[in-house]
DNA sequence: CAGTGGTCTAGACCACAAG
DNA sequence: TTGTGGTCTAGACCACTGG
């Protein structure tokens, strides 16, 4: 009955911990330059799609630099990306157990400063909708939120219960952006922020910028502003 | 000569895209049951791992939920994900097109924090290497770095020439941390910050904290503190 | 021009988890 | 139990680009 062993298959995952591996101790310096996926699969006793599958999720994250030709370095500065994750304020307040309220303060027409109108590539005199609205965890001030909403490309907002349904929830639900532009600074509280969020005029707030588009016509510009405290974390 | 005119093979991004637009256009809506590989492949007219490939990159870029047996949902809160890239601050300063230069301040053997401590799992009384860096762009101040260093993890750092080359830059080049810790927050500025950046005390300062770990060992702590002004940028 | 990565195929087996 | 995703294979052709 001495039948043959057939030798279990190599998996991708094999491959691509293997050459992490040689990347961290330094057998595979930055720039150096690695063997060929035929190589590789001779070396791994595997089919070549398993060696470029793992390469590719190497270089996805970074760590390899491939082209066609000319072959697959070691990044020179391997891997220095974080991936953030952008909540919906909801999640964010429940996900640290707390309960999510809203609370609409301003909503208008308006038109915007020339500054935003410009980068949202609008007509001068174009209005849009203006909102602030502050997110509370448990009651207490969680983020104070600016917003502009441009209805010609969203106008199905013009029906929405602002007031029920905060605009963050609404359009994540409602509309999917093709691109954004997210932008991550400090600044000091402005009177209205000091109000909202009961901290001192001055205090470092965190803020969060960001402009959607749905190809070209923005969606919507935000500025989220955190109280002091507020952490955004993630891991390498 | 009637040669049968042979089908152009059907590419995982052609599938990739038909998806995003099923997605976007709302004809699967967030938490719909999508067709199977299978299914798509017929429809498409292509090999199964093509329709994997397509979906697979789809559920990584957060848009889609896969699970075996229970099929492949969209994803109800797709994609809020952010490429951050944490750069050399070397590059950093040189890709807006100014000149690098770091100054180091303050270099010495001290016991941290135990709130550091603890948080890197040190034993009360370790001692580790403390750095404060300006590192300035065009001469003037870019950001303030206060770093420890653990040196049992690190030891060829004891031998590094901190005062040429930046721990930030010695350590990118010859160590590969295999995890790390990143939190991003505002900070009012402390004196030292004030005195480092050339700002005012308080000013709202952005803040990027960052503990790296190679296995279970910490190797290293840093704050960095950027006057206001700064902002980390990306795309979504 | 030729070497290297990128992808497609058709079929197969496996792992996981819903029912 | 069984449907669905996850993966491997062996071979093939293509696309890009360095030399």
């Amino acid at each position: 009955m001495a039948e043959a062993s057939v030798q279990a298959p190599t998996t991708w995952q094999t491959v691509h911990a293997a050459a992490l591996d040689r990347i961290r101790s330094g057998a595979w310096p930055p720039g150096e330059l690695i063997p060929t996926e035929v190589d590789l699969a001779q070396e791994f006793s595997c089919a070549r799609m398993t060696v470029s599958r793992a390469l590719r999720q190497l270089a996805d994250d970074g760590m390899l630099d491939r082209r066609r030709k000319a072959g697959t370095r070691v990044a020179t500065t391997p891997v220095r990306r974080a991936m953030l994750t952008i909540p919906v304020i909801r999640q964010e307040v429940e996900t640290k157990g707390a309960s999510y309220r809203h609370s609409l303060i301003t909503q208008e027409h308006r038109i915007p400063p020339n500054a935003l109108a410009a980068r949202m590539g609008l007509a001068p005199g174009d209005r849009l909708i203006y909102l602030e609205t502050l997110h509370l965890a448990d009651g207490r001030p969680h983020a104070a939120e600016t917003r502009w909403i441009n209805t010609q490309a969203v106008p199905g907002i013009l029906k929405a219960p602002l007031d029920q349904i905060s605009a963050n929830e609404w359009l994540v639900q409602n509309v999917f952006y093709t691109r954004g532009d997210l932008a991550l600074l400090a600044e000091p509280a402005t009177k209205t922020d000091a109000a909202h969020l009961d901290v001192r005029e001055g205090s470092a707030l965190f803020i969060v910028d960001r402009l959607t588009w749905i190809g070209d016509q923005p969606i919507t510009a935000v500025r989220l502003a955190y109280p002091p405290g507020h952490r955004m974390t993630t891991t390498l």
